[in-house]
DNA sequence: AGACGATATATGACACGTCATGCAATTGGC
DNA sequence: GCCAATTGCATGACGTGTCATATATCGTCT
């Protein structure tokens, strides 16, 4: 009966578990390595991302539109977000030299200190609760579909 | 050199793929089906949830504990998120005869119908879009591996 | 030089999710 | 029957993401 039609519409049953673990499991285990990371860097899962890409940049510095390649967000989303991140003094954005529009986003010493704190136990996390309890199979499986349906999305 | 430490800390190249796979395009599958669910029925992607939980109900109401539960929200959410859809009129709560805590949650005629005509277009948007570029196999596995993932976090 | 379209980013309004807290109704021990 | 603890839900504050729009600068064509 509560199989019968659990989503309307018809995903035959093997569709609806993939499709209905996809959507709530991710967001589960985002929201648990989110939570640990406030509590041992004051990072929210949003900077980790930003910091990532500062990171492995260095020197030169990175324009905002390509910050935002990298990490996959809409411009105004990186830029609000970097506001917030330059009021907590983790970045700093400066305005180029020879193109006034564009801006130019470092990490300060605080951020680098900070991500670099962070990192450690981060990945520890991830691997803690991704990557050890799944297979090379499954890990490779996974990589694999997604990167099919980024595939299809982007094309389509 | 970029392939050196991508997320400093150490996952292996695999699990890296993997990681971030799951992680920046579940995301953005969310986001298309969202828009998806939005420009043809009205409806946030948070919405769909509630209403297919109550939907599948009928009667006798569900109190909000329940209905929580069924979709994995905590209270706090689903309380602020009932709120708004009581405002635009999907859904209606009343207190419980017996229990005066409780609240039950119905759905509108407007509500089951909005429902009706979103559940098609997005079965169908989640068939186009992740269903149909995966093979059996796959969606087994990825099936498994979202099994996985969530007992682990459940139990530690 | 001036006008125009394109480019790079910022901003405001609003929906959403989380956390901490509040509060009323109920239950369990005595 | 009374009081403390618990339960069920609501609320306010705040950080976040999206959409539409603004602003400033740049390149180019004339």
């Amino acid at each position: 009966m509560v199989d019968d039609l659990p989503e309307p519409g018809g995903l035959d049953p093997l569709e609806l578990r993939a499709w209905r673990g996809l959507i709530e499991v991710t967001p589960l285990l985002q929201r648990h390595l989110d939570r640990l990371l406030m509590a041992d860097s004051g990072l929210s899962g949003s900077d980790y991302p930003v910091l990532v890409a500062l990171h492995e940049r260095g020197e030169p510095a990175l324009r905002s539109t390509q910050l935002a390649d990298l990490i996959g967000w809409e411009q105004s989303r990186l830029s609000h977000h970097l506001a917030r991140m330059e009021s907590r003094g983790l970045v700093v954005r400066s305005r180029h030299r020879s193109d006034n529009r564009v801006a130019e986003v470092r990490l300060t010493e605080h951020g680098r200190a900070t991500f670099r704190r962070a990192a450690k136990q981060h990945s520890q996390a991830v691997r803690t609760h991704f990557a050890e309890v799944l297979s090379s199979a499954e890990l490779e499986a996974l990589a694999t579909v997604m990167e099919t349906i980024k595939n299809h999305l982007d094309t389509a």
